[in-house]
DNA sequence: ATGAAAGCGCTAACAG
DNA sequence: CTGTTAGCGCTTTCAT
């Protein structure tokens, strides 16, 4: 078994909670007993038990993060930048996948603040009032990112609006006669799409200020046989689209008819993942600014651990970034 | 604060074994008591503290994760299997990335081990032997993946050499002149790079059963331009890289001057990212079959957990994916 | 400067 | 079928 201070007060022949002292340099001890102490933890490679010493503090150092997954760059982005954060603040992370589903996503939140983790970061699917309130009840900090839930809750987010809107303009100006939106599939409408909203908002709004209709929206599962018909239609034609993923696909899709991006239609895309860089022609798209989010958020989560102010709801400006496809 | 089975207890005026029995249906307990306690328990929103828990049972139904980060798509695609496979056998994951740094490597794994995970997956970057002590020394399992850090540690990996071995035999089946290894750059000689040795290795034994003299290793930090000096040589020459990502590199590197993949210089990756999708000309690779990995490895991590008879070391077949560069 | 004692919330052996 | 008791390892008053 591992040795405890238990064993360190009886090899020391002093209490438990001198060895405590020693090893938390708190309280006063004599300099003379404590070297001992910390000599004799070291020799016998003495380690904190973290269950134990959380149980006890009601404080784990440790902050959840639950987001959808990994394989999308987003978030890999978002991961490693909070892991460095909390490292930094000497904080652990555990990181947990919902992969897109409410209920797990819910079973997971629930796991980490059963494991008293001192705050979450959540990037959540969910949007029901229900959940909103399950997540208010948590005594513990709780940011969420990507998509809000509710306006009283922790959030910080970037500019989706502005810059669909400004991309969209963009295409306007660039005299296409067809400028369309394109949205992932979506499975189940329940699903909280907040940032497609907004992007899909900021994609209206360019109209509005052009003074022209709409243009048209897809979505859905045949996506891209939809985005094929409006090409057939004539005319010149630009797809927005609401991530950058979606932008690759159809670009795939579309190589495969012969068809090429900048020249026989207009192509952007949201994100700036970085496997863009390896694509040609460069894909138009926006640089949604992952660290900062990640720092911002963990600023904002660790002042609400701390009970110090803070402002609850951030809105993060993005870059854009020219290609060749628009 | 949150409701502890001492509050139940004293609600249902019973003592706090019998709100243990109810809620973990354990022993004999009448159901009309259990019924009570049980509805008390939702009733309150009980939860069960999982420190607390970990604690008493010392064990936590969570296994560890270490990997080097989440933007390599291998990583991610191990991650997501790992999780789907924990949650599916009643385990929790708790992910920690390293970053290719060696110290915080073994920081990241003591502190599963401090909070007492039941098991721990692991793709390090240490191969020393004090490592392998440190590892041997863990009352808890630890599988590793990807790198091998000593023979008795249990090992889950791919043939690399044997994958190789093929795909450069075939790069010297097809008339190349030059038949170059390009290696990712290594900032420190320390580092665990098993799987590139392996590969490396199986490149080599490819001249040897062709007979012929062994060709060039590209590696360290100005590879690209090495890479450019071999193909300026003269001759057809082939580029075999240990990683998709050196031959996405290269092939953005040589099309800025000018040179397609496939017809001035051949070209292969290996690991069979999912972004090779949307590359063109589609590079030749090695799919690495990240869940295999993963549930074999999440297998063996639960038979050792249980102590049950398990293998500790498996060596899966990989799959050659044929595309048009090489 | 050091120690004794109680407690965090849950579990497990042993009684009855 | 239910309760009592002790304990997991660490922290934290409160004494001395």
């Amino acid at each position: 078994m591992a040795v405890t201070t238990n064993d360190l007060a009886r090899i020391c022949h002093v209490s438990r909670t001198t060895v405590i002292r020693a090893l938390n340099d708190t309280g006063r001890i004599s300099p003379e007993t404590k070297k001992r102490i910390l000599e004799a933890a070291r020799e016998h490679g003495y380690r904190p038990d973290l269950l134990a010493r959380g149980l006890a503090k009601a404080k784990t150092y440790t902050i959840g993060v639950v987001v959808l997954d990994v394989m999308n760059q987003h978030f890999a982005q978002i991961l490693n930048a909070v892991e460095q954060y909390a490292l930094q603040h000497d904080y652990g992370i555990n990181i947990l996948l919902h992969g897109q589903d409410p209920e797990l996503e819910k079973e997971l939140v629930q796991r980490l603040l059963d494991y008293h983790v001192d705050g979450i970061l959540l990037s959540s699917v969910n949007k029901s009032e229900e959940y909103a309130d399950f997540l208010r009840e948590a005594k513990t900090p709780i940011v969420t990112i990507d998509n809000r839930i509710a306006d009283d809750l922790p959030f910080i987010g970037i500019n989706n609006r502005d810059a669909v809107r400004e991309m969209t303009a963009k295409a306007i100006r660039k005299g296409y006669d067809t400028v369309a939106f394109v949205c992932p599939p979506y499975a189940d409408r329940s699903l909280n799409i907040y940032t497609h909203e907004e992007r899909y908002a900021g994609f209206l709004e360019a109209f509005g200020e052009a003074g022209i209709a709409e243009g048209p929206l897809v979505s859905g599962d045949g996506y891209l046989a939809a985005c094929e018909s409006l090409l057939k239609q004539g005319g010149r034609t630009a797809f927005i689209c609401s991530g950058d993923l979606f932008a690759l696909e159809l670009m795939k899709y579309f190589r495969q008819k012969e068809l090429t991006a900048g020249k026989d239609y207009g192509l952007a895309g949201f994100d700036g993942v970085d496997i863009l860089d390896y694509v040609v022609p460069q894909i138009d798209t926006v640089d949604n600014c992952d660290e900062a989010v990640a720092e911002q958020a963990m600023n904002m989560l660790l002042a609400l651990i701390d009970g110090r102010e803070t402002e609850t709801e951030v809105m993060l400006n993005v870059k854009y970034v020219n290609g060749k496809t628009l």
